[in-house]
DNA sequence: GCTGTTTGTGAACAGTACTTCACAACTGGA
DNA sequence: TCCAGTTGTGAAGTACTGTTCACAAACAGC
């Protein structure tokens, strides 16, 4: 009933379709690409939760895919595969970001219980989320909140009667309720002088958004 | 009062100190590097909304780090230096997500004149957010909806009572509620058969909701 | 000192988001 | 057929969020 879509990059054609089968024959739904290059494309359609892939391939490497994927969806894991396998090489992939090692040859089993660990773990991962980010959303879910923080974003630090005209608000009362808000969120600090800044969070925060308006919007 | 970061990454460093004297001169606040590789250790840190790059560098090159930057720190506005300036150089660099070009070798005025523009986009960029973006935050400030997008990211599909059980929530009604507040803003959909899944909307936002919580907690 | 602007507080009110409840249509099996 | 579980609706109430207003301290300029 429920089915994953798991990816699998692998140029050997024997090892990558035998893949294929021991997953479809666990019920799970596969994509499967013989390079990086054509996998990135793949990617940006569709991505899947999980990646099976191969450490050694002519043109872009297992290795070299890694921090691509790391950086660019974050949320799925990453299983690499090697043929020539050593601790060294391991310590790598698992610094380099990947979620799970497998040694060429590995048994059907030896696939199955890495995967299923996998998408564990991400079950895990989505059903705990940080503390934090409710308080974040929260803030964020105002529209005036976002124009404080855009304002300040773009104009470095301002006081709070800029602010206050800046986005055109006749009640300044309103303003510093909002302001008040997201200094005991810690997105916006004051100092002596009283003029507003961004927190390092806070700036996390306005680049967060962009992404989200860049990927929503796309 | 108000000073705006500008990074510049140049290996000429004559040009990269009087490109920094005359920002400096103007105004604002400069980071200068004299590597791709170098920039990017200083970004991880503290990103600037505007980056000046060399297109020819020892190492990697500003063509190299375009869709880097751009991937990363997609807020951030980028201006394209080049000595050997033709036009499928320029069409390249803009493709590639350069904001602007700038050839070699250019007038004082000629510098100021772009960033002051791209400055200016920046803030047109901010102020006007998309129209979706308060639906989606709206959507995305209530626990239990976000709670709702991570299951059906993690199962796939799943009918009412599936969700409901999944969450411990024991009152269907109150995530029927939810359930259609997440229909009404399209993040989620409904078949013949009265699943539920994410529509591709749905599938960004969960995406997004990873960076955020990878970047808030970092 | 007076005047006007800036910055701020708290209480009352308005509005929205959320929950609860009572009820009902439908579905698949014994 | 009846029964139990599933899926859903709408109204009423509650809780929370956001707005407005009346007021005031701090400060700068004259």
């Amino acid at each position: 009933m429920i089915t994953e879509t798991i990816m699998v990059i692998d140029d050997d054609q024997d090892l990558r379709e035998s893949i294929v089968e021991i997953l479809e024959d666990d019920g799970y739904t596969v994509t499967a690409c013989a390079t990086a290059e054509a996998a990135l494309q793949v990617l940006a359609e569709k991505t899947p939760r999980l990646v099976l892939v191969d450490n050694m391939m002519p043109g872009m490497g297992g290795m070299a895919l890694l921090p691509l994927l790391k950086r660019e969806y974050p949320a799925t894991k990453i299983i690499m595969i090697t043929a020539f396998s050593t601790v060294d090489n391991a310590v790598a992939a698992m610094r380099g970001g990947a979620d799970d090692y497998l040694s060429k040859p590995f048994r059907r089993d030896d696939l199955l219980v890495a995967v299923r660990r996998a998408l564990e773990v991400l079950k895990f991962d989505l059903q705990h989320e940080e503390p934090c980010m409710d308080e974040a959303l929260t803030c964020l879910s105002n529209p005036i909140r976002r124009q404080i923080l855009a304002a300040l974003s773009v104009n470095g630090h301002m006081r709070f009667m800029d602010i206050t005209r800046t986005l055109g608000i006749s009640d300044h009362t309103k303003v510093n309720f909002h302001l008040k808000n997201l200094k005991t969120n810690n997105l916006i600090s004051q100092n002596r002088e009283k003029t507003y800044r961004l927190t390092p969070q806070g700036e996390k925060i306005i680049d967060c958004l962009h992404l989200l308006s860049k990927r929503i919007s796309s």
